[in-house]
DNA sequence: GCATATTTGTCCGTATGTATA
DNA sequence: CTATACATACGGACAAATATG
C-alpha cells in the first residue's frame, strides 16, 4: 500500500496554511494581502505565492482584482443564500440515494463524535471543523468526485462567513443533535425522512445566519 | 453601462488558449506539458504559465503530477459518469424551479437557433459551443454563480472528452431539436415535464458516450 | 545499478505599468 | 501632479527530483 505523502508542494502547503488562517479569522475578511509582504512573512518567493492566490481566487477564499491583487473574501448575502442553497440541493439528494452500508457512515458516526465531545468542552471553533467533516461525510455518500470538491470549497467559504458573524455557538452548538438525528433516520434506511429532516436543517440554519447578518449590518 | 474590458491579464487569457486547444483536440490527451517548451511556443514566461498550470488544473483540463509536471486529462468512464450525474442533478432543478420569463429563456432560445444554423451547415464543432451555451443558459435560471462555474467546469471537461471519442456528430447531431422541445416546454410553465424530458435526454446522451468510449477500449 | 541529461520546484533581480496618497 | 507603492511579467539561477542511456 502505497502511503500518499504529506505533500510537500509549497504552494499547495501554503495554500492550507492561508485557507486556515482565513478560516480562523486570523485574516480579516476585506484586507488586502501584499504579494511582497506576506512572501517574506511566509519565507516563499512571490512567484510561489502568487501561484498559491491562484488557488484560492478560484476557492473563493480570496477576491482577485486586476492590477490590485487579491484581499480576504468578505462574505456576503449572495453568496450565503447560493451556498445554502447548493447544500440542500447536494446534501438531500446524496441522502435520498444514499444506501446505509456505504463507508462513510463509519465517518459520520465518527465525527459526530467528535462534536459531541468538542461540544460538551464547548470547544466551537472544533466543533465546527467536526461538523463540517459530518457534512462531507454525507456528499461522500454519492461518490462524487466534483460534488465532494465543490462541497468542500463551500464550506470553508461558509466557515469564513461564520468566523466574520462571530458567534459560532449559535451556528454549531444547535445542530449536533439534529446530525444525529439524520444519521440515525438514514442508518433505519428512511432515507426521505432523512433527507426532509436535512433540508429542515439547511433551512434553519440559513435563517439563522442570515439574521446574525442583518443584526451586523444594522450595527455598523 | 459598464463594458467589461478583455481581460487582458496575461494567465487568463493564455488559460483561454489553452482550453481551446484542448477543447478542440488540438492538445491531444495523455501528452506532457513541458514547462520550458510551451512557455516558449507561447511567448510567455515560466512563472506565468505555471500560474495558468495551477488555474487549468483545478478545472480538470490538465493532470498535474508532484515532480513531473501537468499532462492532458485523460477522460475516463468514472469521470464521465461524475459529469452526467452532476448535470441530471443540476440541470433538472434548474428546469423545475425556473420560471419562463427569466432573462436565460432569451438565451436559449438564441444559441438554438445558433445550434440548428450550424447542425444544417453539418459544423459539428460549432454545434458542439451552441449546445454548451445553451446548456449553460438552462443552468443559469438557477442564478447560482458557484453551480454556473462547476457546470462550464464540467461543460469543458466533457467536451475534452467527446474530442476525445471523435465523433461528434453521434453525439451532438440528435439533440439539437431535443432542446427544442424542453425550452418549449419551459416557455409554456410546463416545468416537471421540461425536467423529465431533460432527465431523459441526459440518460440518452449519457449511453451513447459510455457506448462509444466502450467501443474505443475495444479497438485498442 | 550507475552516471548523465532533462525537467520541475523555488528563489531572486528587474523593468514596466497601474493605482493611490 | 508627483511620488510612492504595488502588481504584472520577464529571465536567469540552482537544487532536487525524475527520466534516460
Amino acid at each position: 500500500m502505497k502511503k500518499d505523502a504529506p505533500p510537500q508542494l509549497l504552494n499547495e502547503k501554503m495554500a492550507e496554511t492561508i485557507r486556515q488562517k482565513i478560516i480562523a479569522g486570523e485574516l480579516t475578511p476585506g484586507i488586502r494581502l501584499s504579494e511582497t509582504s506576506l512572501s517574506e512573512q511566509l519565507n516563499i518567493s512571490r512567484n510561489t505565492l502568487r501561484e498559491v492566490f491562484r488557488l484560492l481566487t478560484q476557492e473563493r477564499l480570496l477576491h482577485y482584482e486586476p492590477n490590485r491583487g487579491v484581499c480576504v473574501a468578505v462574505p456576503d448575502m449572495a453568496a450565503i443564500r447560493d451556498i445554502y442553497r447548493i447544500r440542500r440541493l447536494i446534501e438531500c439528494d446524496a441522502l435520498i440515494h444514499a444506501y446505509p452500508f456505504h463507508p462513510s457512515v463509519t465517518q459520520m458516526e465518527k465525527t459526530l463524535e467528535e462534536a459531541r465531545e468538542y461540544s460538551h468542552a464547548r470547544d466551537w471553533r472544533n466543533v465546527g471543523t467536526a461538523n463540517m467533516k459530518f457534512h462531507i461525510a454525507i456528499v461522500e455518500l454519492a461518490d462524487s468526485e466534483r460534488l465532494t470538491r465543490l462541497y468542500c470549497n463551500i464550506s470553508a467559504e461558509l466557515r469564513l462567513a461564520f468566523s466574520y458573524l462571530n458567534d459560532l455557538e449559535l451556528f454549531y452548538a444547535p445542530y449536533v443533535e439534529k446530525n444525529a438525528h439524520i444519521l440515525t433516520l438514514l442508518k433505519e434506511g428512511q432515507n426521505e425522512k432523512a433527507a426532509k429532516a436535512m433540508a429542515e436543517y439547511i433551512e434553519l440554519s440559513e435563517r439563522t445566519v442570515l439574521a446574525a447578518w442583518a443584526r451586523q449590518k444594522q450595527s455598523t
